[in-house]
RNA sequence: GCGGGCGUGGUGGAACUGGUAGACACAAGGGACUUAAAAUCCCUCGGCCCUAGGCUGUACGGGUUCGAGUCCCGUCGCCCGCACCA
């Protein structure tokens, strides 16, 4: 038999080409079709593909593939996440515009993807830089600022005073600047903010609601959010503080521990400790020296507790003979709560940390279950666990919850200068998102500052607000702002003239919508409500976990928001989510400590250990750990390369191979050639069963036990291998297919010697082809097309199980004494649990293990197991 | 520190709601074909014991159960997230 070798590079460039021409995956929003949108994270367009893409589309494809099989409309579309700090990065060091650098990006990633063999509906593709996207962001900010959820205010940022810049935090390097070196400074800007917090509880909330998320993911946005319950308590100055504040008001969630007190605590930047400052040099070095600390992390995490006591103090709210020393302290945060707090050691480590360094009280009023209240003491451990309230009058016994009820009940009827002394209070860690950036490419921001009417928003007819092409990047800082003509226009509200606000949204906005975009991307508004509506919530969004937290809890937000200006009408995004885990690869050094990439690296096996000799020196190499592929360890494999060499379907099979897909895999160039060998492998059976039988011929009549046994793997596979699928179950698929592949070629190879046989051989080879389509699409559209069939597989419908085939007629019970099996018993599937009794006490091995003996107790589990104990 | 997850052959990993541990693949070893190589095909492949066969084995130590990789308690190790959140 001559079959020829599969050539992928031509059987691939093919089929694209048909799927192309014909607009297969091109999707019409009014098919009356059940509808499934399948959605990756769009890229950020770096310039080449890497292998983390593949493994992320691939992966997409698969479910899109399926789900069209299945008979759904489905929406599986692609963009790009195209603004961005790295445009401007090679603006700055190669002279290019950033405009120029990020569309030949586009264009190069695009070419890339489209080898892959994506079904994409390629003709809803944009990317956020597109002036027709940008433009009705602008329109989606306007609306929210005329919704009252986006506000300005004053906020700290890191200002990097050489590149005359601000940075990220992470961007923020031991204080300095990551490319300048620059010492960071904290300054004081007015940005603007999206009103997140006003979502806290709804966004808390709905979490729950969301079932096909992974519960890791889930907790990690409920601790972000962070609610706590708690109560606002105001306590009254013995006397007036400089501020003419006559109380200092705290946030706790400890109420109960209130006869703990022994000291408050201010933050650094407290009004309060502010005002005290200007007239205490001591406090003032303290503060300041408390800010300098503010940039390090690393700082941060290992200073220790300090404070100066301002001399101020408070009485007790439910004692009024206790006096409380006020002091600042470098561990309480300015903006959560009310950036003070009232601290008792005995329960709360950090107050204990402190009050031991300033010899401060320290009560105990928490008593540990079977403590003794004589003698129990707090030693360097504060006690945070359960037990019962003591040393607190009225509280004296109750249990936690109780006494914060009853302080909280109490606090609430009495007044302190004019108001309740405590109010019960529900705070977040979540705080609002602050979107201003002062940077040229990004989406600008449609406002307009003029002189006599303050800030006002730009006309939704003068939309869209374009950033100028005409700029350049030799002077450090955002070229907007020093634009000679962008920044004037006139006021839309009085007619003078007025300067454009020249900072741009954070890119995290353009990620928040895109979803909703791509349902009707050439609308002349955000969005299309019938459209998004129909389309959404995404079934189906796949992307990486460092998104778990930001990015999804935007989106989620965003929707809100949306839903709030009419832009459509729902509040979850995304119903489905699954994150997949990294590509990772081996590492390679030189003798002098180089990393060397793959490609220049010879592997051998030298006495059953592996060594590594560089290609071109054949100097030795040590191997190095399992690591993310990544440019600076150089550890990464060119998807392009990959697939001009084996072609995409095996890049995407080996990808969806071995590794649970929400796991990290590991790149290995055995196993790819191992995914290749397969490709060949079903290539050469189906041509070879195309050969030798024919299409829609043989008979079900004379099958015989073979062609049975063919047919029920083949039902069986299919039954497996749909729901694999349908839970993303990739690698035990891929398995459950190589299992068939294995029982097919025994068939074909003892001789198709019965037209029942014919039947069956040629039915599992439709179903094999058909189940390995959504992952290795173009060798599947070759088979099918040499089986004989005169349509796509891409269009074909997927295939319907058998039920009657699922299940044999015979059941092989393992047959356990006292736990451990001593072997089988093969009987009917109808037999009766007596009938198996029976039959098991007649065995061989049963007989001798009971020795005359009846059994103490037989398990039978049907269709399962049995077990004798004797 | 707090929260979460995970520990299965030489390797990646299977094992449904407790029911034959190691499917499938990679690597390795042996064989067939070939002048040779590649490709392909066949066999072996957790450990121990001399075989039939048996013993043992899912990080470690206990427990529940007729039966535990799976459930419970404790220990060790690794990974991830958050990190002075009052």
């Amino acid at each position: 038999m001559a079959t020829e070798r599969y050539n992928a590079r031509e059987v691939e460039a093919r089929w694209q080409k048909t799927w192309n021409d014909k607009d297969v995956f091109v999707t019409d929003n009014d098919d009356p079709r059940e509808k499934y949108y399948v959605l990756e994270m769009f890229p950020y367009p770096s310039g080449r593909i890497h292998m983390g893409h593949v493994r992320n589309y691939a992966m997409g494809d698969v479910v899109a593939r399926f789900k069209r099989a299945k008979g759904f409309n489905v929406l599986h579309p692609m963009g790009w996440d195209a603004f961005g700090m790295p445009a401007e990065n090679a603006a700055m060091q190669n002279k290019v515009h950033p405009k120029d650098w990020t569309y030949d990006n586009i264009a190069a990633m695009r070419e890339q993807l489209k080898i892959m063999g994506l079904s994409l509906d390629w003709s809803r593709e944009f990317a956020t830089c597109d002036v027709s996207y940008y433009t009705q962001q602008q329109r989606l900010f306007l609306k929210f600022l005329e919704s009252g959820l986006v506000y300005r205010k004053n906020a700290k940022v890191n200002w990097d005073p050489v590149d005359m810049t601000v940075l990220a935090n992470e961007q923020v390097i031991d204080g300095r600047g990551w490319r300048s070196g620059a010492l960071v400074e904290q300054r004081e800007l007015t940005q603007w903010f999206f009103k997140i917090s006003d979502y806290s509880e709804d966004l808390l909330e709905a979490i729950d609601t969301l079932d096909r998320w992974p519960d890791k993911v889930r907790l990690m946005q409920k601790n972000w959010i962070g609610r706590s319950e708690g109560l606002r308590v105001r306590f009254e100055f013995v006397s007036t503080a400089p501020t003419g504040d006559k109380t200092l008001e705290i946030f706790t969630t400890r109420p109960d521990t209130l006869f703990g007190a022994s000291f408050m605590g201010l933050s650094p930047d407290h009004p309060i400790s502010v005002k005290l400052a200007e007239t205490n040099p001591d406090l003032k070095e303290f503060i300041d020296e408390c800010r300098r600390v503010g940039t390090s992390e690393e700082a941060i995490e290992k200073a220790e507790k300090k404070g100066i006591d301002t001399g101020l103090r408070v009485k007790h709210p439910l004692d009024a003979s206790i006096e409380l020393p006020v002091y600042v302290a470098n561990f309480i945060l300015m903006d959560y709560g009310t950036g003070a707090i009232f601290a008792c050691p005995a329960h709360d480590q950090r107050d204990l940390d402190f009050a031991r360094k300033y010899d401060l009280p320290v009560k105990p009023v928490v008593l540990p279950k079977d403590a003794d209240p004589a003698s129990f003491e707090i030693g360097d451990e504060a006690f945070t666990d359960d037990g019962t309230i003591f040393n607190s009058g009225f509280l004296d016994g109750m249990t936690i919850g109780d006494a914060k009820n009853a302080v909280a009940e109490k606090l609430e009827a009495i007044q302190v200068d004019g108001t309740a002394q405590a109010e019960r209070q529900v705070n977040y860690r979540l705080r609002d998102w602050g979107i201003s950036r002062q940077r040229y490419w990004g989406c600008p921001i449609p406002v307009i500052h003029c002189d006599e009417c303050g800030v006002v928003p730009e006309k939704d007819e003068n939309l869209p607000v374009e950033l100028p092409d005409d700029i350049n990047f030799d002077k450090p800082g955002n070229p907007l702002d020093r634009h000679p003509t962008w920044r004037d226009t006139t006021c839309p509200n009085c007619g003078k003239p007025a300067k454009r606000e020249t900072d741009t949204m954070d890119t995290f906005v353009d990620s928040s919508w895109y979803f909703a975009r791509f349902t009707a991307p050439g609308h002349d508004q955000p969005t299309d409500p019938s459209a998004a509506n129909g389309w959404l919530p995404v079934d189906q969004y796949i992307g990486g976990i460092e998104h778990a937290i930001l990015h999804l809890l935007y989106s989620r937000f965003f929707t809100r928001a949306m839903q709030k200006v009419g832009a459509l009408d729902l509040k979850e995004p995304f119903k489905g989510l699954f994150t997949q885990g990294m590509v990772t690869h081996e590492t390679y050094k030189s003798a002098d400590g180089q990393w060397l990439s793959p490609a220049d690296i010879q592997i051998s096996e030298d006495n059953g250990n592996r060594v590594a000799i560089e290609a071109a020196t054949g100097a030795a190499v040590s191997i190095g750990s399992i690591e993310k592929m990544s440019k600076s360890k150089k550890n990464t494999v060119d998807p392009t390369d990959i697939i001009d060499t084996y072609g995409a379907d095996t890049a995407r099979w080996f990808m969806l191979s071995d590794s649970p897909p929400e796991r990290d895999v590991i790149w290995t160039e055995d196993g790819v050639q191992g995914a290749w060998r397969f490709v060949q492998r079903v290539w050469r059976l189906i041509s070879e069963i195309a050969e030798n039988t024919e299409p829609r011929s043989g008979s079900l009549q004379d099958i015989d036990d073979k062609g049975l046994e063919v047919r029920r793997a083949a039902h069986k596979t299919l039954a497996a291998v749909s729901k694999d699928l349908e839970s993303l179950g990739f690698n035990r698929a891929v398995a459950k297919l190589y299992e068939l592949v294995n029982t097919i070629s025994k068939a074909v190879s003892e001789g198709i010697d019965s037209s029942g046989k014919e039947y069956a051989v040629r039915e599992a080879a439709d179903f094999l082809v058909q189940m390995m389509a959504p992952m290795m699409p173009h060798l599947a559209e070759e088979c099918w097309s040499a089986l004989e069939h005169d349509n796509l597989i891409s269009e074909a419908s997927w295939p319907k199980a058998d039920d009657s085939l699922l299940v044999d007629d015979t059941v092989i019970y393992p047959i356990q004494i006292n736990g451990k099996r001593r072997g089988e018993l093969t009987i009917s599937k109808e037999a009766s649990k007596e009938a198996v009794e029976a039959a098991t006490l007649a065995l061989d091995f049963v007989q001798k293990a009971l020795d005359g003996n009846s059994p103490k107790k037989l398990i039978v589990v049907p269709q399962r197991i049995v077990n004798v104990v004797v």
